[in-house]
Order: C-alpha cells, then structure tokens, then sequence
DNA sequence: GATGAATGAGTATTCATTCAT
DNA sequence: AATGAATGAATACTCATTCAT
C-alpha cells in the first residue's frame, strides 16, 4: 500500500521517526480493519483500534482526524483496489460475455482476498452504509452506461430499464459477495462467478446461429 | 387536565388505560418508525421517540425493553406484513410467471405503501442490518428453496446454483426497492416490476413449443 | 434568585419534579459561582460543579448547555442585580454629586454583598473576559453618555475625552471593587466610596461661584 | 536545504549551536507574544507556538520548563521594558505635574509600541491574571507610595485614600491603554495622554495661589 | 540541541436507563 | 401508567510533556 520498502532498500535513510510513523499508522489500519470486519463501526471505539494495534489511545488522533476518517481510507482504499483489479482483468478483452466473466472473476477473487474489507463494507453498518451507497452507487452507475451502450449497439436486449437493472445486478453483487465471504466454503467461487456472470448476461442477444 | 378520570367513569373494561396504553404504544412505535427512516437507528435516540410521540422519556420503558426492541417490533411487523401480502398476491396462481410476477408487484406495492418502513430496514443502519440480515436471509431460503423444487419439477435449468441464486436475488430485491424507495417518481412502479420479474424469472425454461 | 419559595408558599402545588429541578438548578449555580470565584471559569470543570452541588455529572447537562452557559448565567443575572441596585439608589436623586455618590454606594454595597461574584467577574478569567469586557463596557458606554450629556449641560468642562475617561473609571471601578473585595477589612467602605466618588466627579465644575 | 552548513562552516566559536539557540528561543518568544496576544493563553498549545517559530515540539521543552514560563518571560520582561521606559522619561523631571505626564507619555508611548504586549497581558487571560495582578500590585504599590510621599510634602491634598487611589489609578491606566491599544485609531494619543495625566493629577493642589 | 512520535491523564459530553412521585 | 429528573458508564478528543534517535 505504500512505498515505504522502497525508499528503506535505497539509500535515502527516511528518519527513524518516520518509519515508525509509517509503522503505526500501517498497525492502526490493520485494526480497524479486523475491528471493523468483526463488529462493526459502531461497536468499536477509538480505544480499541490503538489497543489492538498496540499504541495509546492518543496516537491514534497522530494519525487520523477521528475514526471515520481511519474508516473512509480503508474504504478509499478498498475501492481503489477493486477497481484496479477488475480494470486489469478485463484489459484487452473485448468480448463482451468474456469481459464480464472476468470480471465476476477479478470480484470474487478481490472477497478471496479481502474478506475483512468486504465484511467491513457490506455488513451494513450506519456509517458505512454512506461508503457502502457510494460504491454501490458508482457501480450500478457504471452498470446502467455500459447497457446503454451494449442497448445501442444491438447486443442486448432493451426490454430491461438499465437504471432498475443497474441496481438490481449492484444489490445481487454485493449480497452475493457479502454472503460468501462470510464462508466461503459453502460455495466454490467457480460457481459464485459462474452464477453472477450469467445473470448479469441476462439480456444480451444469445447468438442464435450456434 | 388528564383524560384518566373520564375514561375511568367509563364502564369499559376493555379499559380506560389498556386503550390509552395501546395508542401511546401505537405512538411511540409511529415515532420510531419515521424517526428510523430519516435519520437511522443510531442518530435517533428513545428520548426523541418519546418526545416525537408526546410521551416522556420515561414512559418508553413502559412499552418496550430497549430501543432495539422496539425497533425489532417495527421490523418484525413489517416482514410479517410484506410476506402476508406476498402471499396473499400469490393465492390461487399455479402458473409460475405469473406468481413471480404477481410476488414483484407485491413487492413493489409494498415499498410504495411503506417507504418508511423500507428505508428503516435498508438505509444500512448499524444494528438494522442484523435484522436485515435476518430478513434478506429467510426470504434467500425461501426463494432457494423455491428454485429447488422447481428445477427438481424440470421447470428450471439447474445450471445456476441456487444458493448463490437466492441471495442474488434477494440482493437484487432489496437494492431495487431501496434505490427506489427514495425517490419513486424516477421510474414507473410497472418497470420495476417488469424488471425484477425478468431477471427472476432467468433460467426458467422458455416454452420452446412457442 | 428566584421565587420558588413564594409558589411554594402558595397552593400552586409545582410538581415534584418540577420543585426538585429548580433546587438542583440553583444548587448547580451556586457551586458554579462559588467555585469560579475560588479557582476562575478554566481550572473548574463540569464534574468539579456537579460534585459541589451533590449531583451526578451528567446531572449538570440536565440544567445547562455547558460550563459558558452556567457562567453566563451567573454573569448576567449579577450584572442585572448591580443595575438594579444602581438604579433604585439613584431612583430620583437629580443633583449630580449625589447621584454619583449614591451610585458608588451602590457599587461597593452590591461587591460587600457579593464578593464571591465580583471576583467570579474581575478576577480575570480567560472566557470571563469577554464577560467583563461586555459588563465593562456597556458600563464604560453608559458614563460616556453620561458625561456628553453633562458637558453639554454646561455641568462639566469639557477638556477630557468622554471615551478615554468613560473606560478610566470603568478600569478604575472594577480594579478597586476586585482588590476590595479581596479583603474588605483592609479599607473602611466608607473610603471606597468617598475615593471613587470623588474622582469620579472630577472636572465638575466646583460650583464656586454659586 | 538547511542553513546549518553554512553556519557550520563558518569559524566563529561563540558556537552556531550557541547562536542558534539563542535564536530559537527568541523565536519562541516571538511566536508567542504574537499568538498569546491574538488568542489568549488557554488557546494557544505548545505545539502552536513551537510550529509558529518553525522548530518540533520538543524543542519548546528545550528553552522553557512549560507554557507558563515563557509567558511569564514574556511577562516579566514587558513590565522591565515598561518600567524603564518610563523611569528614562521621568528621569531628571522634578515637577511633579511634568513627571506624571512624562509617566502618561511613557505608557502610551510603550502601548503603541507593544501591542501585542498589552493585549497579551491585559485580554484577561485566565492565568495571565496571576501575572496581571502582580504587575498592577506591583504598579499600585509604587503610585501609593509615590501619593504618600506627595501627601507628606504637601503636594497633594490628603482627603483620598491613597491606598484606594492607587488601585483606581492603576485600574485606570489599565483599561485606558488595553482599550486604546485595541484600536489606536480611536483617539489620539496625545488625548489619552492628557485625560491620564490630568486624572492622575487629581488632588493635586492647583498652584492658584502661587 | 533538535526532533517528532508516543504518551495518557484529563475533560466535555451523550444517552440509555432507573425510579421516586 | 405516566412522569421527568437523576444517573453514571461510556466515549471522543486534546494537549502538555517525555524520550529515544
């Protein structure tokens, strides 16, 4: 998440205050997110995040404005990281069914990877809700343009309102996601990626000459 | 000054104070309910309740445990009510499309007539989401279950997992209908409907004979 | 302060609560002043007030907004005693000597009466200060009236500035009350007020001619 | 990037350590007046002042014990200033009504010139106060004695208190000069100046006979 | 000497909940 | 049953001060 080795491995000799500080800050995030995966954003104070994260209860306003602030960059960054990742699947393919495999892929893949940040998000609590909207928002917003785009060039069908259908296929990611990352030995992520690619494809023109 | 004295001339046994308690109960949970919707159940606090329903603070803990209980009652009574009028919109229909489209229409009539009561459960508030959770779970099992027995009736392909399908679904449903509970003029209630069938419906074999 | 002991005294009946909200209140203000006037508005907190009037902490924001609004209180019910008093003394006295005698009677009646008051209001205190400097100056805006209207009465010479020589005698009030009010043993009152008189009718003209 | 070198290279063994330190106390100083003076002493951090004077938090603890001992430097030094200043403008005056104007001249002349000073030690700062009190006791004491003596030479009439009157004059003095110094553009020096030196010249004998 | 990250006691403030009337 | 004043644990946030580098 940042370039801290980096500049250690050079000869740059980053101040022993700063790489600590780097440090800590790295530790608090790392708790919040657990905490925050657990038990919410509510249930989880100030005190626990430097707690778990092995400081006092000040350092953590050395670091971030308030809790919401640690939140919002764990959220930020999240996001941040979901889209690169989706954006790097899907670079180069241009078939449209192919492209949204891969990216059911690169999605499911990113829970794998990152159940705390998905229970974080998704788990519904107060504030987040405000992230969750937001990412969600985008997505679906995302969603609804590239129909409209598939809608205009004859790939699909335009029987479906892109705006609810937008939201429709967000709410499916979203649940469907936050439900398997809860456990995700209930299900194997093929069939996850397997299932939500169909769905989404719900609409295009099957090629009838197969 | 108080209207005890009269009812309590009164011969009623039902009771002077039963009915008063009951609309003062009727009142606070009024209170909540709008109060939930606005602003979510962590803002909101049992003295605003109380104060909203113009009652004092102390009189909450005549009615109800705690906050969340109260909060459990609204919600609790909302499912109870949705999956009633589910019901009684499926009553009678065998055909399967049909039922699937008359539970949207429910579904969406229900958010139509209870737009508070959908925001409170779906805004993302902190504890809700366990009682959303809750909900969007059982309605997962039930709509798993359903697609189960379908496929095992040969109505369904059983190309798509039904666990995965369910909570799609459910995830679907409950975004939709938030999304369009906050602003239900952005688009006709009859294309919700039409689009949540729809995708529901994928999977279903198509009359082929047609 | 107040009439609670009157409404008792009637039939009114306040209720309970009512009664034991006013004594609280009065208690916490009684605290609030006494302990301002030992240790000044920074050293004291909100628990330290609470604890001095018998009441839980939480108590204190049952009666005010904050510590500033309690001072406040105080602050402004003090300055509206000292202006009655002020003005009931000098209630249809038209000679002007004796009406700044009386005045400074008034003056160093109401500290004799009040020292915990006048050294909560002069002893200096950070956020006090915007107190006192709105105290002192409507009163230093008040003599400078004052003496305009004399001079143009002809009853004072007009070579001092009525601005400067308004806050000289506001400074001049307020220093001599706090220092008195310290220890009032150490001067007579009698000297207090014949010194501040005395000053204070500087540049009348001495009627000698008369 | 930093001046250090260029200090460093040079011969001068009063030391750039030495040097260096001397400046980043007057620094701190600087920074302190200036901030204690637009904000007061209870908002105003260590962390402000040491970030003001462009040195680390730390660095403050390595010039002053506390918050405290470097506005009771700043304090004490102003009052040093201000008393030489105006024992140099007395210096050689034996006529008493020239030497409190020459008094008046000095007071003015240094409010003027210290702003900052004035406003700092007369905004009314919670612990300021302390400090407050002891300069104007410590001013007080002086004009008593001075009075006294007066008194005994026959140049003033002995029917004030002198004790009262010092603590009148210096209430006076006070407020006058933090009023002016607030805004200078009100009034004219030469007027403060005056209105000061004639109402401190009160009681003295008018050389009418002469 | 300077640095600046860490400390943690201190303080204001909130609010669910109780209970005497 | 209703009232509403009191409660006090909980929690966010501040900031003077320390100390290892």
């Amino acid at each position: 998440m940042h370039v801290i080795s980096e500049s250690e491995t050079r000869g740059a000799r980053q101040s022993a205050g700063s790489r600590s500080r780097a440090a800590t800050r790295a530790r608090l995030l790392a708790s919040g997110q657990s905490l925050f995966a657990e038990r919410g954003l509510h249930s989880i104070t100030t005190h626990d995040i430097a707690a778990h994260a092995g400081v006092a209860a000040g350092t953590f306003y050395n670091h971030f404005a308030d809790k919401r602030a640690l939140f919002r960059e764990l959220a930020n960054d999240a996001v941040r990281r979901l889209e690169d990742r989706i954006e790097r699947a899907c670079a180069g393919i241009t078939d449209m069914p192919e492209r949204v495999r891969a990216q059911a892929e690169a999605l499911v893949g990113f829970a794998a990877d990152n159940r705390d940040v998905i229970r974080m998000l998704f788990s519904g609590d107060a504030d987040s809700a405000k992230v969750e909207s937001d990412v969600l928002n985008e997505l679906a917003a995302g969603i609804e343009d590239f129909r409209r785009r598939a809608i205009a060039d004859g790939e699909m069908s335009d029987d479906l309102d892109p705006g609810v259908l937008s939201h429709a296929v967000v709410g499916m990611w979203a649940r469907v996601v936050a439900w398997w990352a809860e456990d995700p030995s209930q299900v194997p992520p093929d069939t996850v990626v397997d299932t939500l690619t169909r769905i989404q494809l719900f609409g295009t023109h099957p090629r009838r000459s197969d």
